[in-house]
DNA sequence: TGCTCGAGCGCG
DNA sequence: AAAGCGCGCTCGAGCA
């Protein structure tokens, strides 16, 4: 059953192998290894630890696996989903020192749609089973239906194991290394050079957590649920009847039928019907109409105090009190966007309120500080470099601090609010119509104000030309280092047209954010060699421009220095423009933020 | 009870 | 179709 020699052998002579585990559950600090399973080619071993009638005892396996096959630098092992199984493994005791290469990460990067449909913006998915159906026409069972097989047929589940570490092969050298070859130098080098490597910052966060004050968190809840209980009564008084606040159809009927609020302008719902209109109550639309009926203002504040109940305070204090160390363990998903960012969930961290008092609970435990890593303008400043704008270039080569807004609003002699929503309008493409009602002035004014803009970084404009015509020749578009958003199949309209230039700008900060983070990461790694005190440092989370880290307070001015050095060490002598971090420490989230 | 969908809203 | 880009989470509503 085992024959390891004989894996050892295949393995060495392929230079390359496949791995998978099995385990007891999903989340890596408690899930037990029921087996690990390797292949190379068409052959396949599992090593049984626990559940079967015969095992090897972890220790065995262990000391020789990590002689014999993780120690290889030359050699490079193939994983779908290499975050999860890595950090598994790390957890038994096993140091996996080979190269590895990651099948659904390269997926993602050479389709971002996975196994969805291009045309239909579904949640795209690279599972290796739904990947193995698409590319093979092969089913494979579901793990919750082969589960119960751990007990009734070990064999039937050893070779469903098996079959796992078969595909992760077979994806790898049948489909991702034809891919990559097709691609353009840039994915493979962001593949193997950056996405690769920024697993093991990804596993340090999700490893790490972020700490809960709970007693601070508990004091906000107290005063939530006396302001949700006033606010409702309140409410309901105003209606003259008791009805669910959180139900957007039941509101839309107080408002507009009871209380005969003016619905001229006032976008209907999807599912309105001739007989029963039901408007629109979102944010937008409260604050337009907030001057007509007093019960407004409370519904806003209705709703801002429940959003920080159920989206927020209900869900951080119940995970954090289910941790001993008082954490919350934020996911960081690498194949979550089809522009190249992160995503983040259970919970997500990427979502953190501003206001309210959350980040104030987010700190570091006694002895350590929060450092916080924040990238100044890195959206503009690859508007700069991709635009090849002079002025945009000199502004920020003269002073690299330089506040664009500020700039604009005081060479176009208009107000920083405005330069800043036209600016940020023309990352997104926003329409003159929506930039005035933004800015609350007449059309023809934001018109005038997009016009002066424009007229002052006169390379941006034909940038946007520049990436239409690449989308509409080539069906995709890249960023600095080629990270590349397809539209195969997909119409070029105005939607698309917005997408890809967005994606250019956004995807491009994205891969400097994750190269910097890399250059943090490898020294960071060397520091601690050195010196057990940067064993304490860690990385905990990212929130697309910006880096969270917890170190010990003795050493919070080196590390800021370190910090800002790694991080601003992007594209030096291949950008335009220099990229600046702002880094600071402090007690909580919100006070590690420099302003 | 469990699922999907849309509305609404937190972040960059 | 979207009509301002990219995400994830919670709730209500409708359905099986």
């Amino acid at each position: 059953m085992l024959d390891l020699d004989t894996f050892e052998k295949a393995a060495k002579n392929a230079g390359f192998y496949s791995l998978d585990t099995e385990t007891t559950g999903l989340d890596t600090r408690v899930a037990r290894l029921i087996c690990i399973t390797f292949a190379v080619g068409d052959k396949a071993w599992i090593v049984p630890l626990t559940s079967f009638a015969e095992v090897v005892s972890l220790n065995e396996a262990r000391d020789w696996l990590n002689q014999h096959i993780f120690n290889d630098p030359n050699l490079t092992v193939i994983i779908h989903n290499a975050k999860y199984d890595l950090s598994i493994m790390a957890h038994h005791g096993f140091e996996i020192h080979n190269k590895v290469v990651d099948t659904m990460i390269c997926e993602w990067m050479t389709n971002e749609y996975g196994t969805a449909d291009p045309v239909k913006n579904e949640h795209p998915h690279f599972g290796l089973k739904e990947l193995v159906w698409k590319y093979f026409k092969i089913k494979r069972d579901k793990y919750k239906d082969v589960a119960d097989l751990l007990f009734l047929d070990p064999k039937g589940f050893a070779q469903y194991a098996m079959d796992d570490a078969l595909d992760a092969w077979r994806l790898w050298n049948d489909i991702d290394v034809p891919a990559l070859k097709r691609e353009g130098a840039g994915v493979r080098n962001l593949f193997y050079e950056v996405e690769m490597p920024l697993v093991f910052s990804l596993m340090e966060m999700e490893e790490s957590g972020l700490y809960i004050n709970i007693e601070k968190m508990g004091g906000l809840f107290k005063k939530n649920a006396e302001e949700v209980k006033d606010l409702t009564e309140k409410i309901c008084k105003h209606a003259g009847k008791t009805f669910n606040l959180a139900s957007s159809d039941q509101l839309s009927d107080v408002l507009f039928k009871d209380l005969k609020i003016d619905v001229a302008g006032i976008p209907l719902h999807k599912k309105s019907v001739p007989g029963k209109q039901i408007y629109s109550t979102a944010a937008k639309v409260l604050k337009h109409i907030r001057h007509s009926n007093k019960i407004i203002p409370l519904i806003e504040a209705y709703r801002k105090a429940t959003k920080m109940r159920d989206g927020f305070l209900m869900p951080l204090l119940g995970k954090s009190k289910l941790s001993e160390e008082c954490r919350i363990y934020p996911e960081f998903n690498q194949t979550g966007t089809k522009i190249g960012r992160l995503s983040s969930s259970n919970p997500n961290a990427q979502q953190m309120p501003r206001e309210g008092g959350i980040r104030d609970c987010i700190s570091a435990p006694t002895g350590h500080v929060l450092c916080c890593s924040d990238y100044s303008q890195a959206e503009y400043r690859v508007l700069a470099h991709q635009s090849n704008d002079v002025n945009l270039i000199k502004l920020y080569n003269s002073d690299p601090k330089a506040d664009i807004h500020q700039w604009v609003a005081k060479e176009a002699a208009i107000e920083r609010e405005e330069a800043k929503a036209v600016g940020f309008g023309l990352l997104y493409g926003l329409a003159d119509p929506s930039l005035a009602a933004s800015l609350k002035v007449p059309l023809a004014k934001a018109q005038e104000l997009r016009a002066k803009w424009t007229d002052l970084c006169k390379g941006v404009l034909p940038y946007k030309k520049k990436v239409e015509y690449d989308l509409i020749r080539k069906k995709f578009v890249e960023t600095i280092w080629g990270r590349r958003r397809r539209f195969f199949g997909v119409r070029l309209d105005d939607f698309a047209h917005r997408q890809a230039f967005h994606m250019t700008i956004s995807g491009s900060a994205a891969d400097a954010i994750k190269i910097g983070t890399n250059k943090l990461y490898k020294a960071l790694q060397e520091l601690r060699q050195q010196d057990p005190r940067y064993k304490q440092v860690r990385m905990l989370a990212q929130v697309h421009d910006e880096l969270v880290l917890q170190c010990p307070e003795e050493i919070q001015q080196d590390v800021i220095k370190l910090v800002k050095e790694k991080m601003e060490d992007v594209g030096k002598g291949h950008l335009k423009v220099p990229f600046v971090a702002k880094v600071g420490c402090g007690s909580t989230w919100s006070d590690s933020k420099v302003k």
